[in-house]
DNA sequence: GTGGTCTAGACCACT
DNA sequence: GTGGTCTAGACCACA
């Protein structure tokens, strides 16, 4: 985790994209205490209302719960749910709006191909 | 053009945005009037001060010019320089990020392929 | 609406409980707007973030509608699907816990018909 | 006794209200001995302390008393002035928001009769 | 004019 | 220790 904020987002979406990052990379497993408000309000200086309220995000996503006077915990099946949704939204909005804009800008579609084959070749080795 | 707004984007981004479309797509031609203010307003029901700042972004991006009197006349050249600019835009920034989502999400990158290839024809053809 | 702040339950949730109120009774009608965040906050010497957050939770029960630079409206339907979602919770969940807890305080229920009968009464004058 | 706590009220109120339902149920007699703080906490897996605060709760409502060394057992009389106390809330607090609620629901009175004579049915038998 | 966000600092309830 | 709520005051984007 960086403390370099985006301005054109809020910070409190910033943060609760950070938690579901480390999720989604297994840094954060399930069942486990995501860091205290207090804690990290201290780290990156930020108010505990901001912190507050990127993590009341992921208890109303269902992701993780409360526990009174104990703290935050990541949720059983929080990653598969997670996976699941980001995936349906990816292929359902944004591969398309991706599409659309490759061919509205008149990128030669053989010039991603190298890049997204990349990725593959990663993933592969 | 639908009169359907994104929360998440100002109006006044989404009506410029639209704009670039229309020019991108030779729907409007370098040399043509834009659709004046007061009739955007009208049909949209919006605000004309929202359809005006939409405008003047483009003034300042140097795509349109403002004829007094007469209204905004899209600039010659305002189509490739709106392609070039999109362009370094979309390599620079969109695509990789595009390529660390579809690998965060762990999606099979020869899916992609199918989606991406399917531009490559259509654009052949 | 009066200042009366019940300590049991934070601030915003009386307000949000209030302004369903006037749904229900009919005092805000469908499309119209809610009382601006300043202005409440003003009337009754609260932090307009608190008004804000009493207003939030109505956006995301689907009650009320956020126009950008407007202000907030309640939604058509507001006060039909209020009324349905409230009247499924009574009888689901607290007609069942009322005649629990008759039952345990062995309370005499003839005496409640007299206090329910004087509800039906009112309802048919 | 099934260990599911509702998130809306502290844990140790719950297991109050637990405690006073076996009284009022007889399942809990005068004179007997509350289970051990130990006990229930292991059970229930509970921090003692949240335990202690609900019996606690229980002392200073005069129906319970600690005999050191031996535990927490139900004092003579709890039981009647449990239903005394709790009636005379039910009557003056509970029934009129219960009757407002079926008011502003447009709940047609008579429905709730049907349950409510069920109650005095089965209490008669 | 509208609502959204953030800080700084305080107090509270719960475990 | 944990999170929840509120105030006071500031700045911003939007219509």
């Amino acid at each position: 985790m960086a403390a370099d904020w985006n301005d054109n987002q809020p910070i409190y979406r910033q943060l609760r994209d950070k938690v579901v990052g480390l999720i989604l990379d297994d840094l954060l497993a399930e069942g486990n205490a995501l860091p205290s408000v207090r804690n990290v309000a201290a780290e990156y200086q930020l108010n505990p209302i901001t912190v507050s309220k990127a993590y009341q995000e992921l208890v109303d996503e269902g992701l993780v719960e409360k526990r009174r006077g104990l703290g935050m915990f990541v949720l059983e099946g929080a990653k598969s749910r997670l996976l699941e949704a980001e995936r349906e939204q990816f292929m359902r909005a944004e591969l398309p709006a991706f599409v659309e804009r490759v061919k509205r800008l008149g990128i030669d579609p053989r010039k991603l191909l190298d890049k997204i084959e990349q990725v593959g070749e990663r993933e592969d080795t």
